[in-house]
DNA sequence: CATAGCCGCCTTTTT
DNA sequence: GGCGGCTATG
C-alpha cells in the first residue's frame, strides 16, 4: 500500500489497519473513519500477499459493498475479493451448494408481499380465523424463529400453549409453500446458509477455508444467523474482524442482536480490540448534543466521542405549528443555504416514518427545489413492475406460485377465479406444481374446454418467452413486456398508464445497465440482484438534489446541512416502541436519533411540529423526550414560539411525582406513575391508567392530581 | 368472468 | 387517506 496512504491514518486507525492475525474487534463511533480504516485493511492484507480471493468482507448495503469495492481499487487492491451483503453472499452459497442445501439452485427470493400471501395462504390451509392469526404477526414471529434458526419441528417440540401450537403449524405449512414453489425469504438466506455451514461439514471446511480473513461491518446489526454464519465462515483460519459502533444499533426489531458486538471479546477470547473514538466528521457543537442524548442509555459500551473540529454552529431546535409550516421553513432554508453557495447534495431532511416525506415533498416541489426520496424498493412494489418481474420469474422459476397467480389473467385473458381453483385442485391431487398443472389443463376433466383453450394458448405464451431466456435481460424483457399484452393494457389506462409505462421503461433501462455490467449475465442472477434490493441502494450520489430518507436509510451517510423533521413523543420515539415500557426499544428509539444528529458534518436543525396530522386528524402533539434530555444543548428559536416563552415566569414548584405514585387524570381517569423526567415546567410523566394504555404526557397540560390513600 | 364500489385494516423502521 | 380484498352487478 500507498505509504502516503498509511501516513495519513491515526494510531488506533493504523493497529486496526495493520493487525494481522487472529479476530478483532474495532469499535468505531459515528465519523471516525471506520470505513476507511476497513478499505485500507483489505488493501494492506493484499500487499502483505494475501490473496484477494482469500478475503470475505460484509457489508450492511450492497450500496456499501459497490462502495467499498470502488475504495479499495483505488487504493490499489486489485479486484477479486467477495464483497458483499449477508445476503448476496448467502444467494451465492446456496446457489453453489443447493443439492447440499437440499435445494432448486433457482429458487425465487419471496419479499414482504410474497411472504404475506404465502402465509395467508397457510393460514387459510390450517381454516384458522385471520382476525385471530394476523398474517403480519405470524410472519414477524415466524421471522424471529428463523433468525434464532430455530425451525418449525424445534419450535413445534417446545410450543406449550395454544397460541404456540398453532403458530408452530402455520410456521410448518408456511415453509411447505415455499420449498413448494421452490422459493425462499429473506430470514431462509440467511437460515438456511447458516445451517448449511452447521451441518455440512464439506462445505464448511471448503467456505472457511477459502476465506483466510472474514471482515464484517455494521457488526451491531447483526442477527444471530449472521453471526453464526461468520463464525462457521471464519471458523478455520479465526481471522475474524468486526467492525461496529453498539450506540448505532438500530436494527433490534428484525432480529438484530447487540449482544453480538457487546460479547465479541466473549466468543473470540484471543481478540484483539480496538476502539476508534476521534470524530472527524462533525463539529464539537453537534457531537456535545449527541454525546449528551445517548449518555441517557444505560445498556452501552462505554465510549467517548472525541471532537477533532472547533465548536462550529449552535445546534438548532425549532418548534412549528404544523407538518407543514415545518416543510416549508426546512425548504426555505434549503434555498437560503443555496444563496450562500451550498450545495443541494449537502443537505438532507430525516424522519421517523416514510409518511412524514408527503408534506416535505409538497413543499419542496412548491419551493421548486429539487429533491430525492431514498427509497429503493418502493419501485418494485409497483404494480406494473411486480407483473413484468412476475413474468420473467416464472421463466427461471416455474413452481413460483406466486409469480405465476400474479401474470395468469394479467392482463385480463379469462382465465378467472374458478378455472384457476380448477386447475389447483387438479395439481394437489396430482401433487404437481401448479404450473405443471396449467400445461397439462387438456386432461383436467372439471375444466370447460374455452378454459382449457385460454389455457393453453397461455402456455404457449410463457414457452415462446422461455425461448429467449438464455439471451440478455433487457431484450427478453421488453418482449415479454409487449408479448404478454401488458404493454397494450398499459397504453389504455390513461394518465396513470403513462407513469406505469415511464416506470416499465427505466426498468428495462435498468436490466440493460444490468446487462453491461455484470461479471456473468443471466436472468437467474438479474432476479436474485434485484430481490435484495434496498432502500439505501437507491441513494444516488450524483444527481443534484436535496435527500429525503428516514433515520434507519441514514446510517452509513453524511452531510454538510442535516436536518430532523417530527421530533415528538409518538414519532421518535415512536409510539409501537415507547408505549411498550420497554426500555430497551425506548434505548434503540434513542440511538436512531443519536446516528440521525451524528450524520451531521456542520450544521443540524432539530424540529417538532405542535400539530400534526395523522390520518386526516390535526392533534396536539407533545415534544420528544429526548429534546428535554438535550436541555439547554440545543439552542431554541423561539421567535414564533409561545410555547416555551413563559417558561420560566411558570416555574412553580413541581408536585412529587415519582414512579408508582397514583395520580387521576381528567380524561383518562386513575393511573400509576412510570417515569417522571424532571425538566421544571416541562418536565413530561409516563402514567400507566388502568384502562391498559400508558400515556406520555406533559405535565403543565396533564393537569394530574396526586391521590392520596 | 370483469368491473366498480365499498369496507376494513392499516402503517414504524427493512435485508 | 391508501391499498387490497370482497361483493354486487353487468
Amino acid at each position: 500500500m500507498d505509504d502516503t496512504l498509511s501516513r495519513q491514518l491515526t494510531p488506533s486507525q493504523r493497529k486496526a489497519v495493520f493487525h494481522t492475525e487472529g479476530p478483532l474487534l474495532v469499535i468505531a463511533g459515528p465519523g471516525s473513519g471506520k470505513t476507511r480504516v476497513i478499505t485500507h485493511r483489505i488493501a494492506a492484507l493484499i500487499d502483505s500477499g494475501v490473496r484477494p480471493y482469500n478475503i470475505c468482507a460484509i457489508t450492511f448495503t450492497n450500496k456499501a459493498a459497490e462502495e467499498m469495492r470502488q475504495r479499495a481499487f483505488t487504493l490499489g487492491a486489485s479486484a477479486g475479493a467477495h464483497i458483499s451483503t449477508f445476503h448476496s453472499l448467502c444467494v451465492r452459497i446456496l446457489r453453489r451448494y443447493a443439492d447440499k442445501a437440499g435445494m432448486n439452485a433457482n429458487f425465487s427470493i419471496y419479499d414482504q408481499a410474497d411472504q404475506l400471501r404465502c402465509i395467508k395462504q397457510a393460514v387459510k390451509d390450517l381454516q384458522l380465523d385471520a382476525t385471530n392469526f394476523p398474517p403480519a404477526r405470524m410472519l414477524d414471529a415466524i421471522s424471529t424463529l428463523k433468525n434464532k434458526l430455530t425451525d418449525a419441528e424445534s419450535f413445534k417440540a417446545e410450543a406449550y400453549d395454544f397460541f404456540s401450537r398453532t403458530l408452530a403449524e402455520v410456521y410448518a405449512g408456511y415453509q411447505n409453500l415455499l420449498s413448494r414453489h421452490d422459493s425462499v425469504d429473506f430470514d431462509d438466506l440467511l437460515m438456511k446458509t447458516a445451517v448449511l455451514l452447521r451441518d455440512c461439514p464439506e462445505v464448511c471446511s471448503e467456505l472457511s477455508d477459502r476465506f483466510r480473513f472474514v471482515l464484517i461491518d455494521e457488526y451491531q446489526d447483526t442477527n444471530y444467523a449472521q453471526f453464526k454464519i461468520a463464525e462457521l465462515l471464519a471458523s478455520q483460519h479465526n481471522n475474524i474482524c468486526a467492525t461496529g459502533d453498539p450506540d448505532q444499533s438500530i436494527y433490534r426489531w428484525r432480529g438484530a442482536d447487540i449482544r453480538n458486538i457487546m460479547a465479541f471479546e466473549r466468543d473470540w477470547p484471543d481478540a484483539t480490540v480496538v476502539k476508534l473514538e476521534e470524530n472527524f466528521r462533525s463539529t464539537a457543537n453537534i457531537l456535545a448534543v449527541a454525546d449528551k442524548l445517548i449518555s441517557f442509555n444505560s445498556n452501552r459500551k462505554h465510549k467517548r466521542l472525541i471532537a477533532t473540529k472547533p465548536p462550529g454552529e449552535d445546534v438548532a431546535l425549532t418548534a412549528f405549528e404544523d407538518e407543514r409550516e415545518e416543510a416549508e421553513t426546512v425548504a426555505r432554508q434549503v434555498e437560503e443555504l443555496v444563496e450562500r453557495g451550498g450545495c443541494l447534495n449537502d443537505i438532507a431532511v430525516f424522519y421517523r416514518v416514510n409518511a412524514q416525506s408527503r408534506a416535505l415533498e409538497e413543499a419542496l416541489v412548491r419551493a421548486r427545489v429539487p429533491y430525492q426520496i431514498v427509497r429503493g424498493i418502493e419501485f418494485y412494489r409497483r404494480k406494473e413492475i411486480r407483473d413484468l418481474l412476475a413474468y420473467l420469474k416464472i421463466l427461471v422459476n416455474p413452481s413460483d406460485e406466486i409469480a405465476l397467480l400474479r401474470i395468469i389473467n394479467t392482463p385480463a385473458r379469462g382465465i378467472g377465479k374458478t378455472t384457476v381453483d380448477r386447475v389447483r385442485a387438479y395439481a394437489e391431487r396430482a401433487n404437481i406444481s401448479l404450473f405443471e398443472a396449467v400445461t397439462k389443463s387438456g386432461r383436467i376433466e372439471t375444466l370447460p374446454n374455452a378454459a382449457k383453450a385460454k389455457l393453453a394458448v397461455f402456455v404457449n405464451m410463457i414457452g415462446q418467452f422461455a425461448k429467449g431466456a438464455e439471451g440478455e435481460v433487457a431484450a427478453l424483457a421488453e418482449r415479454v413486456f409487449s408479448d404478454s399484452g401488458l404493454a397494450e393494457s398499459l397504453g389504455a389506462a390513461g394518465a396513470d398508464g403513462q407513469v406505469a409505462l415511464e416506470n416499465v421503461s427505466e426498468l428495462i433501462n435498468g436490466a440493460a445497465d444490468y446487462d453491461k455490467l455484470a461479471e456473468q449475465p443471466s436472468l437467474l442472477d438479474y432476479l436474485q440482484q434485484i430481490s435484495l434490493f434496498s432502500d439505501a441502494d437507491a441513494y444516488d450520489a450524483n444527481s443534484e438534489c436535496v435527500r429525503l430518507m428516514t433515520l434507519h436509510a441514514a446510517k452509513g451517510l453524511e452531510f454538510e446541512n442535516v436536518f430532523i423533521v417530527g421530533v415528538e413523543e409518538g414519532l421518535l420515539p415512536h409510539e409501537r416502541s415507547s408505549a411498550t415500557e420497554n426500555e430497551e426499544e425506548l434505548e434503540e428509539e434513542r440511538r436512531l436519533f443519536f446516528v440521525g444528529i451524528t450524520r451531521a458534518i456542520a450544521r443540524l436543525h432539530i424540529s417538532y411540529a405542535r400539530y400534526r396530522t395523522v390520518r386526516g386528524r390535526g392533534l396536539r402533539t407533545i415534544p420528544s423526550q429526548f429534546l428535554f434530555e438535550l436541555g439547554r444543548d440545543v439552542t431554541e428559536q423561539t421567535e414564533e414560539d409561545d410555547y416555551y416563552d413563559d417558561e420560566d415566569q411558570t416555574q412553580e414548584a413541581v408536585p412529587d411525582f415519582s414512579p408508582g405514585q397514583l395520580v387521576r387524570h381528567d380524561a383518562f381517569g386513575l393511573g400509576r406513575v412510570e417515569k417522571f423526567v424532571d425538566m421544571g415546567a416541562n418536565s413530561v410523566i409516563s402514567v400507566r391508567f388502568n384502562s391498559g394504555q400508558t400515556k406520555s404526557l406533559m405535565l403543565k397540560f396533564a393537569n394530574l392530581s396526586i391521590v392520596d390513600i
